[in-house]
DNA sequence: TTGACATTCAAACGATTGTTTGAATTATAT
DNA sequence: ATATAATTCAAACAATCGTTTGAATGTCAA
């Protein structure tokens, strides 16, 4: 039960084919025998190190996809601490380039993106864990940055529903990479992401609320 | 085997379980034993009407799901078909309304929603099948009305780009519904959601290649 | 009513699930 | 070398999975 000076090898190898078995097919779909098997470890390794599957899914989290994230939000940071003031266009552009061009390889990148995705969709326990230690943190930090640049009129609450579209247009260009794929008959390549990102950004550029523009149509909401 | 006159009430009831059950949980959390339960019927029903539990799941989409999404479609023809050349605006109101404001209930609503975003996200047999029926014909349609009003000198892949960021703003915008209402801290009330089709509508039209303004930071892709 | 077919049902099937067990093995320290 | 603890392992556990079976029931035309 304890940890021991040397090894710890089979932990980590678990570790490591959880997170690639978890992000290619989800969490029911991978069973402890199929995880184990691809680790070269017995069964119940799994209960031993981990007391469970479960807990093996929430420790990927815990140690995997977190530290990554935060150390991504980090290098956000960097980029942006050199600049006073950055513009929103350079600040949307290095979230931007953070997310899609971050610096691992292909392989980890898709799964880190997959864990999430499956989370956002259908939380467990480890959606709420990553939402306070990653999303609301990003959250808080884009609105500083991009808050002198909007309107003074602006309420706070359509700067965050700004500030959630890009986030969303980013997810999606990411989330749904097989259907764009398909339905721009593109491989989703490196010369492809490059125009993502150009296109990602021009787009929420335009649609953060820098310039106050009337609604060129009436309204949906409500007279509230 | 064959159809009978009267009855057809067991096909039907699973039919609706399933799409109950499917949406709420996935393919996979959703047993035979539950669903047949919950249809208050026997458990070889499925087997007997469908052939089995995936020739269900898929009987959904192609009785329900996509029949659905196409008079959505029809609904969103028409609100512009008594206009002619719709502008921009008028024409991303109508397809946000279209989506979020469906004249179906709200629980209804929700499962048309959850069974789509997961076949995004986990693409089975299903997803072809919606993809030639809705997606795409939607996506064309959309460009055909968008494209007057673009630069001509825009190339089809940027029109698809914008196209796409909006579907999946909106997308994103349904697809997370328990995160933003978290995050924003607000009940997915009517008002809100009022608010949002507001929001959702300026910044795509905002985002959309109307106006050809320069980049203001260098593009991310290559010289190619 | 009778015969033929459609439908429902309880029960059991074999396969697979996550977890537990207890012995065998390995590593560490006295 | 010996004792103690950490780790691995094959095997079996109970539970659940989707599907099959064959008899019972219901339906409708002749």
């Amino acid at each position: 039960m304890n940890e021991s000076h040397l090894s710890d090898l089979t932990k980590n190898r678990l570790l490591d084919t959880a997170e690639i078995l978890f992000s290619q097919k989800g969490y029911d779909a991978v069973s402890v025998r199929e995880l184990t098997a691809a680790a070269k470890c017995n069964m119940g390794a799994i209960n031993y190190h981990f007391g469970g599957k479960k807990n093996l899914y929430l420790e990927v989290f815990r140690s995997r996809w977190i530290p990554r994230e935060l150390s991504m939000y980090e290098r956000l940071k960097k980029s942006l601490a050199v600049l006073n003031r950055p513009s929103p266009a350079t600040v949307i552009q290095a979230v931007g380039r953070a997310y899609l061009e971050f610096p691992l390889s292909e392989e980890e990148l898709r799964r880190h993106r997959q864990l999430i995705i499956r989370e956002i969709n259908n939380p467990t326990e480890a959606f709420e864990m990553v939402a306070d230690r990653t999303l609301r943190p990003l959250f808080k930090y884009l609105q500083k940055h991009l808050r002198p640049y909007l309107p003074k009129h602006l309420d706070e609450e359509s700067l965050t529903l700004d500030i959630m579209s890009i986030f969303g247009i980013l997810l999606y260009f990411n989330y749904s990479r097989p259907m764009i794929s398909r339905v721009m008959g593109r491989t989703y390549d490196i010369h492809f992401k490059g125009r993502l990102i150009d296109h990602i950004v021009r787009f929420s550029l335009e649609g953060l609320s820098v310039n106050g523009k009337k609604q060129a149509v009436a309204s949906a909401a409500g007279p509230t």
